[in-house]
DNA sequence: CTGAAAGCGCTTACAG
DNA sequence: CTGAAAGCGCTTACAG
């Protein structure tokens, strides 16, 4: 390894001088400059981000919290998983380097983001899939630390988000289009925070208000998880409640799939019998029978516009509070004019 | 920020003391330790990694190669993305921190992998989804740096890969034992590095060698994508050479899928005019007509013994060059016994 | 325009 | 069992 002291010494030149050169910093003649800069070159010189880190406070390290441990998908999350991708391309870009952050860690007795961020010095933290402590990335981001969130929206940390309610007035509009007056949401867990499940709902009924129709509570299914599992049972809880029910707009694909899997089962079809939406166009949409009518969420433009309120955050530049990214709608083979249905 | 002097002012120890009860060296007495070790815990006391770094050359921070330019998947990778979930929390374990590695930044001009990992000092480096630069990779490894790979071979890098030939051993046995004697295979790219590919093929070959059957290079397509449209040409292909083809063995469900959609195109059903396994059991491969009978490669435990191999290393222990992990079979719908065509 | 001094927070020999 | 000294590689005032 070599270091700013080799190539002082190589140059004739003190540390100071050959660190202001590498650096840009300090009046140094063009001369100086020069030489010291070709040494270094010739050298292979390198910076150590440790030593610079001790000295700055500017670590050029981005704490990434993605937390996979409770949950299923991992990074192959439809999200996610892209977001993550582009979150990383671009602070690349930016000369970053990602690193994850963890809620906890036995062997260095890590027990919060904070201590994490502590002891790594991040410059500045992405929130893609926490933890659910948003206390806590309230009071980290209080610090001062810059923060931006991906999806969930927490107290005093700008939040880049999808804007669910165009999503879901899109969905209600194009029902309504097919006809279907009769229609069911149903959603996984959502709170204060991480409210995609109620927002597209919101969206929905303001569509079928509009058209002044009235989407009664007995229509809506709010359930603890955004599997398949409980969309096949949230399917069959609404029907029992509304049998008339001629469209269903799920809040994401997995519950989508649940919903028609049970309609199959009662020997319903889809779309005929019961239209479906989902929402985040998962691989396997496009093949499941019928193909699945869903959003695509704009992940690279997610991560773009995160990626450029954290930077604005580090220089001290003014910062949204909130940010909305249109979804794509990805029209398929699932939604068609309601039929009258024999039970 | 309390430092290491905080506490040797409070407890009125010097900081070498503070620091050798901080880590358990040294031969304190058990009071003293004690008292110091109360004294950092009530003041909040969080080490400063960088620093540490600084003296003692141990980052604890683990380099992770996972490209993403130059494949369209990102982390929703069937195989890297799993893969990555499970190393991370592995590595994590075990106390250490994952920092993505880039073959190129500008920002810092970072021009190759070893570059990087010279800018951030890290322990060890987890090779997933490299650029194709295996000679950097080898000089990287030359080093002295702990490195494993969890998937390409690498010389002087141990391995740890998926048992593609007893995989194809089995499809060969399970494809024979339903009657098919004229059997296809199509692949992706495949190199000395990277011998997915070509190992599924020996295993294949195997079994039929085994029954006293040749597979002819004529019944076999190494194509340059691992994609649905290779898979759709390369059924073409193959069925132009070989019209008496029963079924195909594709490297993975991509190839698979554009291997069943160019039959179907033909007007041939599946399984019934065409036999079809793949590989890496995707998430929509349950979902296509007919259901796609698969291999699951098994990123838990991949990530796992990936993990012992880096840890071995890292003290010093002996490490074996390459590992084989054994992939599940999934069976499904996608394989019949042969029926005579009609063309 | 250039350099001597001090410091970032921690650890490692080496004394005593 | 404990501490003074020096060093890890870099940068930041401050002089001149």
């Amino acid at each position: 390894m070599i270091t700013i002291y080799d190539i002082a010494k190589e140059t004739g030149f003190s540390a100071p001088t050959v660190s202001k050169a590498l650096n840009g910093t300090g009046g140094l003649s063009q001369t100086t400059r020069q030489k010291i800069l070709e040494a270094a070159e010739s050298m292979g010189y390198k910076p150590n981000f440790a030593a610079r880190a001790l000295s700055t406070k500017k670590s050029y390290l981005i704490g990434i919290i993605f937390e996979d441990k409770y949950m299923a998908r991992g990074f192959e999350h439809p999200l996610f998983g892209g977001v993550l991708t582009h979150i990383r391309n671009n602070l690349e870009a930016n000369g970053y380097d990602s690193i994850f952050l963890s809620h906890t860690i036995n062997e260095h007795s890590v027990n919060s983001y904070i201590e994490h961020c502590q002891l790594r010095d991040v410059d500045a933290v992405v929130i893609i899939n926490p933890y659910e402590d948003y206390q806590q990335l309230s009071e980290l981001a209080a610090t001062g630390l810059p923060c931006v969130s991906c999806n969930d929206i927490i107290p005093g940390i700008p939040t880049v988000i999808t804007d669910n309610v165009a999503a879901g007035y899109q969905a209600g509009k194009y029902l309504l289009g097919k006809g279907h007056t009769k229609v069911g949401y149903i959603s996984g867990y959502t709170n204060e925070n991480s409210k995609a499940g109620s927002e597209r709902l919101v969206g929905l009924r303001k569509a079928y208000e509009e058209a002044g129709i009235d989407i009664p509570d007995t229509n809506v299914a709010i359930r603890s998880y955004w599997s398949r599992e409980e969309g096949y049972n949230a399917m069959g809880y609404l029907l029992k409640q509304n049998p008339d029910i001629t469209a269903i707009f799920a809040a994401n694909d997995d519950i989508a799939i649940g919903a028609m899997n049970y309609c199959k089962d009662q020997g319903m079809k889809i779309p005929e019998d019961m239209s479906v939406i989902g929402f985040d166009d998962e691989s396997f949409s496009e093949f499941y029978q019928p193909q699945l009518t869903s959003f695509r969420q704009n992940r690279e433009l997610i991560a773009e516009v995160s990626n450029i309120i954290l930077m604005n955050q580090i220089i001290g530049a003014p910062i949204p509070e909130i940010k909305r990214i249109p979804a794509d709608f990805i029209e398929r083979s699932s939604v068609c004019g309601p039929r009258t249905r024999q039970f």
